[in-house]
DNA sequence: CATAGTAATAGGAATTATTACTATATATAG
DNA sequence: CTATATATAGTAATAATTCCTATTACTATG
């Protein structure tokens, strides 16, 4: 893959963030360091960030976010403030499992756990 | 919440149909039996009919789908054919590990597995 | 070191999905 | 049947994402 100056600045903003921003948020933090930086961009780069394994994509109900932990794991949404948390839910046994009883090859499991933290309860 | 015949329509469409439709495969579905119906509607009461628990939302990636299966249940997604199916994978036990856990009080968990399906292998 | 060729990239326009608005139509209580 | 409040169709606005063409980075060569 060929450098670019844009890709670069929006690894960083992805990796120095510890909320899961979006596309959006991208764009206008890249915006800071690249003015005329355009939104198409920040899309693309981030599809391809995603490809290369340097980042990941979650979604968030119909809100898509960017997240730098590209280890595999699962997140906690709490309802009343909307935090997003990491957390490490699904293990090997798991998705062995799901291979055995479905007969179906797993490469990644999406979960988000809804309800109410501590904070809130 | 007033009867409409419109939202009636709808609701039969999403609830004999198999597989998890998206708004706008719904409107054109609709329109074979309620010619003029409009997308605004469509949408409108899609999410009153999820308000009221008739139907689920689920999100696919950024795509939006409907589901007439109001259990909670999560999906095998297969990446070559995009095919979603349901699944009973999360249970009881699960949720009060991670209210024990994280002193998170669980209301709902939204699971995809992404992997082939056998078909596909 | 400069430059030409070319394939990847960028910016901005276009497309798609969803929501908001408004005048008209319809369900329902009295 | 009539009044009234809610729902609808149609259109416009907004938000999210993708597409298209000019520009730029990289490579090989003079």
């Amino acid at each position: 893959m060929r450098y670019s100056h844009q890709r670069e600045g929006i690894k960083k903003i992805v990796q120095c963030t510890n909320c899961h921003p979006t596309a959006d948020w991208i764009f206008n933090q890249t915006k800071k360091i690249i003015p005329n930086i355009s939104l198409g961009t920040v899309y693309r780069n981030l599809k391809r960030l995603e490809e290369e394994g340097e980042i990941n994509t979650i979604y968030d109900g119909n809100i898509v976010r960017y997240d730098w932990n590209t280890e595999s794991h699962d997140h906690l949404k709490c309802k009343e403030c909307g935090d997003l948390v990491d957390v490490h839910l699904v293990h090997e046994e798991f998705t062995s499992k799901v291979k055995r009883k479905f007969k179906f090859d797993v490469d990644n499991v999406e979960m988000t756990v809804i309800g109410t933290c501590s904070k809130h309860a």
